[in-house]
DNA sequence: CTCTATGCAAAAACTTTGCAGGGAT
DNA sequence: ATCCCTGCAAAGTTTTTGCATAGAG
């Protein structure tokens, strides 16, 4: 329950708060252009001022985390621990991996002086949709 | 020498394109802020707006690379193979980790279905000298 | 009832684009 | 001389902030 969750966190449970989180976890991952669009069609219009305040706050709780792609686009998820993402340059998808990073971690952090508290992988590519038909926007 | 680099990208050699190069070279990783700052040190001033074209041309090409950190802050690097990378929560400093992606990439493609042409790993944490004397400032 | 969150509007920060003049080959 | 690059200005995007009101606990 999204109103228990917000209120472990000290944050009061607000029908747009709540359905932020539903949308991000129904879409996996979105932008904030998507999650105003999204409000738009069910009716609640919400100010895109508003949606960056609430992203911001459950990204600082530690609720949402942040998928910062090039050129300062930015996407949310439901925060679910640290796992590597594919990004389409060609159609900008991004996708889950789901591969334990311990691994990944391990090597990296065999390297790394600093202590780290989180992983961000990447890999970079075209995704199996776009290779057959070719698209034009690379909304990345 | 970059005069000979840029003619081989097909790109004409300017005073403008060899400072930016030179300079992205010394800082390791940089800004357009902090690069625009040095232009003016120099007693060369090159409007944003230049730098910019002159940023995006070198990366298309693949002579520069960007790591792009979140919030829309963009940074750029000489492109010299991938490799993952430190980020300062506190400070902002970006620093290189000297392993080789091999593994990493082994790992994270193993779970990956698409065709991918480059990885970023980036580990996020505190530095050394943050944890000793906290600043203020998430320049992040 | 108190205090926080939302909505609105304005501004700040970041990036791109068009066009005319200047410089490289 | 040709064509690409730069500088300038203006516009486009993305994100933040202040303040009054509305809403949650």
């Amino acid at each position: 329950m999204y109103q228990e969750l917000l209120k472990s966190k000290g944050l009061k449970s607000t029908p747009q708060r709540v359905m932020v989180l539903t949308m991000v976890e129904n879409a996996g991952h979105i932008d904030i252009d998507q999650l105003s669009e999204d409000f738009k069609n069910s009716g609640m219009s919400v100010p895109l001022a508003t949606l960056y305040r609430i992203l911001g706050e459950l990204s600082s709780v530690g609720v949402l985390h942040t998928v910062t792609l090039s050129k300062g686009k930015t996407r949310y998820e439901i925060a679910k621990g640290d796992h590597p993402h594919f990004l389409c340059e060609e159609c900008g998808q991004l996708e889950d991996l789901k591969v334990a990073m311990n691994d990944i971690v391990a090597i990296a952090q065999n390297a790394c002086t600093h202590s780290t508290n989180s992983v961000s992988v990447t890999l970079h590519g075209i995704c199996q949709n776009c290779s057959v038909n070719p698209k034009k926007p690379l909304k990345d």
